[in-house]
DNA sequence: TGAAATACCTTGACAGGTTAGGTATCTCGT
DNA sequence: ACGAGATACCTAACCTGTCAAGGTATTTCA
């Protein structure tokens, strides 16, 4: 990954309860989908991401739900909650606020 | 302050070099600037502004000097090394990038 | 049958930020 | 003259999120 965790600490939260946004979905697909949205170019380690998962469902921000496993390795789907969706706005505009002050403090120019 | 702490993780030293390549600065007017400059939306902990000078003074991105103090409490001015505004530079892409993968990571729609 | 992919999880260490203190000087109003 | 408030610096102990390194189990395909 080309982008240290630590410039994305704080925001984890954030990219994973976008992701449920769209869709419920597993840890293992999660990743992937970071992985291919930022074209590789970043990547949550297992741990990070387990942590959060454990992290948000305590906060009653998703739910877990074991797969009806027909075929495949068990999995251990997660769904954004009324809250979650209330937390993911939230943190959206965090993010826009973050950018605008980081741009400003950046600028180096009269 | 409106911003976490650890939204901003990652880029303090970025902040603080930008600010040392417009000029030579101390501590307690850095941290006014970047108030300033964030319209008081953000501001840098005295703890946190203080380790990071550390840290970036033993990384030898800045360098330190007593203020030739005529009246007023002493000041410690720093200035950024060439080694500093290379750091700086590179940190200012980082941002960049960071900015581009959390935008893709945070889309929802389709 | 054995490697590689899928899929989950935990423990301990680490780094950076925060809390909560401390010191000392200067200015200004009363 | 005195106290409040601003200026200006610094440190120790703690908190939190990430990471390295390990582990388990199943499925697919050569």
């Amino acid at each position: 990954m080309s982008i240290a965790g630590d410039l994305i600490r704080g925001h984890t939260d954030a990219i994973i309860l976008a992701r449920l946004l769209r869709s419920d979905s597993y840890g293992y697909e999660i990743n992937k989908m970071i992985s291919n949205l930022s074209s590789g170019r970043f990547e949550l380690k297992e741990a990070t991401l387990y942590t959060a998962f454990k992290r948000l469902e305590e906060a009653g921000f998703i739910a877990s739900y074991w797969g009806s496993s027909g075929a495949g390795a068990r999995r251990r789907y997660y769904a954004i909650t009324p809250a979650g969706k209330e937390a993911c706005h939230q943190l959206m505009l965090e993010w826009k606020e973050t950018k605008e002050i980081m741009d400003q403090l950046l600028i180096t120019e009269e």
